[in-house]
DNA sequence: TGTACATCAGTGAACGCGCGTTCACTGATGTAC
DNA sequence: TGTACATCAGTGAACGCGCGTTCACTGATGTAC
């Protein structure tokens, strides 16, 4: 076999992860291509042999779960105090393009075609279900439903303290957004 | 005084009451000012004769609230089933260009300039003191922190419904936020 | 071993297009005297 | 009452610019025989 070096699949995960932390950071419609390809030291033609569109990036961007610590501590079964300080903190807040990819786009994909919808929700649907296992409820349906919940607190509360800014105000609903997850997390007689 | 009419003063409401519904279904980025001023029955010269920039209406669309029942029902003093029921249902999911604009805006705008961020930020304070109000907690500082999570849960939770789609999932989404909002609205001992 | 050819990853200029914004102009409506 | 002028709200073509995308080309690296 020829190239066998891999070069051109390490130059595809390196468009792939400039552009995972791009549109975390500036959204997909802030994000140029040429910006894209010069942040990934790359010239705006390379882009279209390795997709097809701006749009499948975007797909495979939604389709690559980043294996984070907060993904990870909710697959070993850690403690919610646990996962939810991994979600719920000042480092998280201010480095959206390290972070959850959910909490930037969650918004604006909802105007994207069908098919990138479904991506998000094949990747929501797969942090709602490591979530489930951790809240209470009579049946799986329950517990998926209460996951809603318990995540849409956790992403809507980091939303708004980004858009408070990076001071004890900020770090202050923060910390508000973990009591009221952690409570959403325990059975409701204790 | 002449031009007693208002005719000009209309035009400009117009205009606002436009951008405010295609900002909240399409994003800031993604709505063009010539469909903008089109949908307002106006050609996109005339934009400048109101507005003196893009930016600029949309602080003026931050800053000008919408009365809508939501806020209603919390100036009033309903009680807390009432207007997070208002919230998170159905209709103002598949209706966001005529609900609230924090769901939709709320990652867009904080990629905006700072004074763009601060109307932002008003419009949330307005509705936190409000919701706080509703809260339990034992002192006003205390009761503004939980009425943070209370709106980032409602906030939260509504994205992810519309991300889900408009079936019955998505509508177990929703009945599942209003139990939790309702929980974090109740005093802990209760 | 040498040479002709194939494949590869990437370059960079150019495409058509829609963006936010500007501006000379229009036509209706008012005032001055 | 008539007419010259001022003001107004809006028109619509044009500006420069950056967008996503295309494509002829480059130079390096491989294979064929």
């Amino acid at each position: 076999m020829r190239y066998t070096d891999g070069q051109r699949e390490r130059t595809r995960d390196r468009i792939l992860d400039v552009a995972g932390r791009l549109f975390r950071e500036q959204g997909v419609a802030s994000s140029g291509m040429a910006g894209l390809m010069a942040a990934a030291g790359l010239t705006n033609g390379a882009f279209y042999a390795h997709f097809p569109s701006k749009e499948a990036l975007v797909q495979e961007v939604l389709a690559h779960r980043r294996q984070g610590r907060f993904t990870e501590a909710l697959r070993e079964g850690e403690p919610p105090e646990r996962w939810i300080r991994l979600y719920l903190n000042p480092d998280h807040r201010d480095r959206p393009g390290e972070g959850c990819m959910m909490a930037p786009l969650a918004a604006e994909i909802g105007r994207h075609p069908p098919d990138t919808r479904e991506r998000f929700c094949a990747a929501l649907g797969r942090t709602i279900e490591l979530i489930a296992a951790h809240v209470p409820g009579a049946s799986e349906a329950d517990r998926l439903v209460r996951a809603h919940a318990v995540f849409g607190l956790m992403m809507g509360t980091l939303q708004l303290a980004r858009a408070t800014g990076t001071g004890s105000a900020s770090d202050a609903i923060l910390g508000g957004g973990v009591r009221a997850a952690l409570a959403l997390c325990l059975p409701p007689g204790g």
